[in-house]
DNA sequence: ATGGTCGATTGTCGA
């Protein structure tokens, strides 16, 4: 018996403004024509959503945008139905939040892209932001769990997982994104089943996903691994390779962020 | 040395 397996990309990358980043956004899918990208930080309102480009890159788009801050998308080659915007029973202004299913061999998938919070400084109000909106992302996926067993949650968590995540561990020791009550509340979604792609293969060391703008962070290689590719059993079982690609960091005008790429050999 | 750079905005905040 022959068994076929059919490449599925998926990606995610943080553009930092998708007025600036558009055109490094459509030469990147040029360049790697991924299934499905999810962004955040568009930092336009929906109706500013640049569909028409989207659209002549070749792939279909849902946005839950806003003004100036936040906002999150998925493109992607085929529509996705069944959208969710922000985290339901959750009220919050902020745009952190889209899900869409998706068709695929094999069966639906469904996806999410998020804008997880940044928490600013230990201790903060927006620290404490962070971490309640944690436990509700926590327990809408457990929920999204039962409903789709093929679960992708893709996006920018603002968390580096462990010390290998970041550049400097004694620098960065105990401060936002790096903070236990951080990395526990990380561990609390890999405890519900979903993967760190990136981690199911093995890694250059001192791989990163994000550089301060400040300092010449990209050039010392100063960065935190903050951007994630999450994959419920089903999907980690499938996943063929994970990495990060830091070639858009050295364009002119860059994003802070690099896009990360999980790829899927999913059964015909 | 407590800054430094971006983006959105036009003061200053958020990252």
């Amino acid at each position: 018996m022959l068994n076929f397996s059919v490449p599925m990309h998926l990606a995610t990358w943080n553009v930092n403004s998708l007025n600036i980043r558009l055109p490094q956004v459509t030469a990147w899918l040029q360049a790697n024509p991924v299934d499905l990208l999810c962004l955040q930080e568009l930092k336009l309102a929906d109706d500013k959503f640049p569909a028409a480009a989207i659209e002549a890159a070749g792939y279909h788009a849902v946005c839950a945008g806003q003004k100036t801050y936040n906002g999150v998308a998925i493109l992607s080659r085929t529509p996705g139905r069944d959208v969710t915007r922000n985290i339901p029973g959750y009220e919050d202004l902020q745009q952190r939040v889209i899900a869409a299913t998706y068709d695929a061999p094999g069966g639906e998938i469904r996806v999410v892209s998020a804008y997880c919070p940044n928490g600013q400084a230990v201790g903060s109000q927006k620290y404490e932001y962070k971490l309640a909106w944690y436990r509700a992302f926590h327990a809408w996926l457990a929920d999204q769990l039962l409903q789709y067993p093929r679960l992708a949650v893709l996006g920018d968590y603002n968390i580096a997982p462990e010390d290998r995540d970041v550049h400097d561990p004694a620098k960065w020791e105990g401060s936002v994104l790096v903070s236990e009550p951080e990395r526990e509340a990380f561990r609390g979604l890999l405890n519900l089943g979903l993967a760190d792609a990136f981690r199911l293969f093995e890694q250059p060391p001192r791989s990163f996903s994000w550089w301060d703008y400040r300092q010449l962070g990209f050039r010392r290689n100063a960065g935190l691994r903050i951007d994630h590719v999450l994959l419920s059993a089903p999907l980690a079982r499938l996943c063929a390779e994970c990495t990060i690609d830091k070639t858009p960091r050295g364009n002119e005008q860059p994003s802070d962020h690099a896009p990360v790429v999980a790829m899927l050999g999913l059964a015909a």
